[in-house]
DNA sequence: ATTTTTAGTTACTCTAAGGTAACCTGCGGT
DNA sequence: ACCGCAGGTTACCTTAGAGTAACTAAAAAT
């Protein structure tokens, strides 16, 4: 009396648009779902947190149910290892980019910064869960860290150029990076797309503000 | 049987330094007691945060069992709120001594990020959970929300006083302080105190970065 | 047309961890 | 000597929420 009952009902899931794939070029329209997960749920990761995030909250962004889910992803961590990976993809990204530019050490580090803070603000839409690295597993976790540290020896890298280019004073590069990393990292803690601050204007004065704790000459 | 046994026993709670009390002036064992178990829970927040944080795993830290903390906080949010209290409590604390100074406005800048940082490394020895704000309950998330934006708006009054006094160049100060105080706050991130950096450098470093982000001619 | 696969659903299980009840113990006041 | 309470302890309750089983529908494949 319970169970098979409601089968062909007329109140099921209602007209909502599901998934809202568009965007990401992939053609795998499973591949294209799993990322339109993983951005969800990495929206809302980061205004409530991973923990407080249930993967009811994310199906229900995703206007489907809780074990839909699962088709995509293996479990919880995976959608949330799955996000530092587009997080960290995304900095070394930005980063290869602006190494393109061909310009001095210093230039290169401004067009990284606002490349960066603009793929982390509009791209991603404010996710990004660059806290909570602590709630992965220690598998995923030596993962993320690996590439992390790589990205930041080329940033340190950068600023050793920037000094024996002369461009600025001498000066730690490992703290320095730690620096304006830390300022630009926060960004996701504040900003949000409907807020009074552009993401452009945002990208622009967070590079000039990077460079100018670089102290150049 | 199985009750009233291993009473008198002598394998029971071993001769651990419990609650290691000590620091902080104030009389009353009880609150001194709170604060330790305060300190105690900001730590590992610090590095596993709140909610891969058990009780237990404070109680332990405490050499001390969970229902012991139930004599000093209400629930397990309360110990979060408090941690934040004192979070921003040191920040405000910070920012009233280096007002003492009577300096240049980015002078007192400076004299706050120096005493901030020196704070949380070494007082709060990198607890502090400025991270997982989201984890409070609302009511305690507006009342800290509400001293940040206090301590944001002294903030940003500094700088845009430093600009009058011609000492920087005209930025905006809202996200002048974002970006140094994104900075700032990233430190607990990292900085773990038997790390290669000391404390006062780290402090003294920072300080002088934040205040070349401001660009001062 | 019929079978198989893919994408979802409802209804459930199960465990970790927050919180509580009830009980023990030593110490300061009388 | 005795009380009472502060600070603990062990043993338990309870629930939220991750993960699963079993089933249905529609759409691809044959």
């Amino acid at each position: 009396m319970n169970k098979t009952k409601i089968s062909t009902d007329s109140t099921r899931p209602p007209a909502a648009p599901r998934w809202n794939d568009a965007l990401s070029g992939a053609s795998d329209p499973r591949e294209i779902r799993k990322r339109a997960l993983i951005l969800a749920a990495g929206r809302v990761f980061g205004d409530k947190g991973f923990h407080n995030t249930t993967l009811d909250d994310i199906a229900a962004a995703l206007a489907v149910t809780k074990p839909a889910l699962y088709r995509y992803v293996k479990n919880k961590h995976e959608i949330l290892f799955e996000c530092h990976r587009m997080a960290v993809a995304m900095a070394e990204q930005a980063l290869s980019e602006a190494e393109q530019s061909e310009g001095q050490a210093l230039s290169v580090l401004r067009a990284f910064v606002k490349l960066y803070i603009g793929k982390m603000t509009s791209e991603l839409g404010t996710c990004v869960v660059l806290t909570e690295y602590y709630s992965m597993t220690a598998e995923h976790s030596e993962l993320i860290q690996q590439r992390r540290r790589v990205l930041d020896r080329r940033l340190r890298a950068l600023v050793e150029t920037a000094i024996s280019e002369g461009a600025i004073e001498p000066c730690d590069p490992k703290l320095a990076v730690f620096f304006f990393m830390g300022a630009t990292n926060s960004v996701n803690r504040w900003f949000s797309d409907g807020g009074p601050v552009r993401s452009d204007t945002l990208a622009e004065v967070f590079a000039d503000h990077a460079i100018q704790s670089l102290r150049p000459r």
